[in-house]
DNA sequence: CGCCGAAATGTAAACGGTTACATTCGAGAC
DNA sequence: GTCTCGAATGTAACCGTTTACATTTCGGCG
């Protein structure tokens, strides 16, 4: 039985396998498999002649069976709260263009927090992926304890759990930098818009807020808003923070989503920014630059976040597991522009260059 | 032998099949395949049986091996010029919700309307995916015939090919709508911000701009500003726009990123949207209702577009390939707000409910 | 000229499912 | 009790690779 013999047996019209190609090239399909991965000697003679059959065949290797046989999908997972919205994207972008580069796919999904369907997308994604990237800044990852100990290679994004390698934007010291700012510019009743309660960003944010409040001496917790990182939930502390008595000078909401939130609710109140109220944010969202004024806030990697952590889901792939988990935290930088109120001349500052924090830039 | 003989001979951990599911229910392995896959009679007895032994061995079928039996990944191929960005990021989420509740999963890659990263792209994808939804407005599809050609089921996203599905937006009938919406406001001369030359969406959208400037009257090509669709662009073009000796009345850029922009430009110039400037723009991002002034423009509905352009690939893969080409064309909305200049009172208009085009809602 | 060992290649057994076809089972008809 | 026939189940081929192991080839050497 000649390999060609059994070519579209079944359905389809059956595609072209390294059977044909084999036969086609005169040598069995182990020589044409190994000319293809560049395993082992083959006679140089032989891979040309081998390589030329392909080609004029067009033969593309079936990926099923070749995960089958090696079992690896060279594939890895990814789930996010959502899959759109500008940081997601962004996310989705760096991991993205650092797997194709190592000829990995990417297998995307939205959990939108909910645990079930967390479990869900996690279940279906089992077995399809080499390893997971998954971000969960709400739901509290124990819960999904018996879903991610599976032997899987797996990296936290912005949410850190015991015993998970994890990567994290270094939201405390960025939210701390901003503050400091603000202490410089004159600032001291400066009110924060929250992001949801249990989500981890806004906590650490928080955090550096209230440090830095502590440190300049306001009590804090007066001047703390909830939000839901949304433009609505920012227009809606804006309003419930200008009606205030004591108005506060400046106005820090935890994310640029809800920073224009304030900035219209602002405007609609025929306030002025920065002059009657500065307000400042936190992620650099791409329209920061353009809003009116152009938004002071606090810029973060997104794509380079993405990056590190399809570098260190690699990693465990590539070295088997057993290595210890890691945490890497991606620093952020400080971006002035009007809506704080500084003067806006353009000036640079570096603290000595290379293993720096929080940076800060300062642009027209 | 028996069937659990051969586990874990090679590498890993080795993960339990449904030999070893057959073996602890005590049946064959046909049998639990069958009620795994509630295919042909099983009787209710061993049904429960198997699935119970199942879930006791935590048992997951190996997609791999699956895919290479029955010839189908289950997964769908997404190939758009970039994967961030509010309309892609909103277009992946679209196709993600639809394929999630049909068990489908995504393989999303971004081509930088890069020709040969295309090509890339989808080599890479080939045997990955079941069917492939791509968007290059930029790229002319006929480069890529070859990689195409292949029978896959493939569906066109706003960009239209001869013997291709495609699912676009209403671009030409949104413009003109805006059109004759800053009509009825009076406006006559309006300059228009163009989108880059050889996308798709750009031109249709142009085309309802040039029309409605004929019906007006007014010489069109003179007031046609390039721009590339970023915030940037619009911004230069806006500036160019007000330099003009003869200043238009209104700028319509093509869409919401040049028109932030834009606002930021006449912003900077001291001039007051809408009183001294109409601007409007056309996409409806997030942030449209939050800009200063909320922007008028035209509502798409992405999300709607990634879930059509799944049902149509879907369609296509179910019923094998051989039915002809579609065209949809997705409707889209007038949503006035303030940057246009029209009263704001809440109004909404709605033509005979059901195939309208283009409804108009207005907003407070 | 036969022998040796390394290099090159071939053979066939996995990988873990699905499914055509064969077989067994069981209830009702006679 | 036997026969019949559909329902339930089992057997094994097949999907297209990779790769351990077996086999062949071949250049040099004694």
């Amino acid at each position: 039985m000649s390999p060609t013999t059994r070519a579209s047996r079944r359905r389809r019209p059956a595609a072209v396998t390294i059977h044909d190609v084999a036969a086609r090239a005169g040598v069995s399909v182990a020589t044409v498999s190994r000319v293809l991965n560049r395993k082992t000697p083959v006679r140089e003679e032989t891979s040309r002649q081998v390589l030329e059959v392909a080609r004029s065949l067009r033969y593309v290797p079936n990926v099923a069976a070749r995960s089958l046989s090696i079992r690896r999908s060279h594939t890895i997972g990814i789930v996010l709260p959502e899959v759109h919205g500008d940081f997601f994207s962004e996310v989705i972008r760096g991991i993205d263009l650092a797997a194709r580069r190592a000829g990995y796919h990417i297998l995307v999904s939205g959990s939108h927090s909910d645990r079930n369907e967390m479990l869900e997308v996690l279940a279906a994604m089992r077995g399809r992926v080499d390893g997971l990237i998954v971000m969960s800044p709400d739901v509290a990852l124990s819960a999904l304890h018996d879903q991610l100990a599976d032997q899987l290679p797996l990296v936290l994004l912005n949410s850190v759990a015991e015993g998970h390698t994890a990567i994290t934007i270094d939201n405390y010291g960025g939210a701390h930098a901003m503050m400091r700012h603000l202490g410089t510019l004159g600032h001291s009743r400066i009110a924060f818009i929250k992001g949801p309660d249990r989500n981890a960003d806004a906590s650490e944010r928080l955090r550096g807020y209230r440090h830095a409040m502590r440190q300049i001496g306001g009590r804090a917790a007066d001047l703390e808003v909830p939000g839901e990182f949304s433009e609505e939930s920012g227009y809606a502390a804006a309003g419930s923070i200008l009606a205030r008595h004591e108005r506060p000078t400046a106005i820090f909401a935890a994310n640029d989503a809800m920073a224009v939130g304030v900035l219209s609710a602002v405007a609609a109140q025929g306030l002025n920014v920065p002059a009657d109220m500065a307000v400042v944010g936190f992620d650099d969202i791409p329209i920061a630059r353009y809003l009116a004024p152009p938004l002071t806030t606090v810029k973060v990697d997104i794509a380079e976040l993405g990056r590190r952590s399809f570098e260190a889901v690699i990693d465990r792939i590539d070295r088997g597991l057993p290595d210890q988990p890691r945490h890497e935290c991606i620093p952020t930088s400080l971006v002035v522009r009007q809506s704080c109120g500084a003067a806006t001349s353009l000036r640079r500052t570096k603290k000595a260059s290379g293993k720096k924090k929080t940076t800060r830039q300062e642009e027209i």
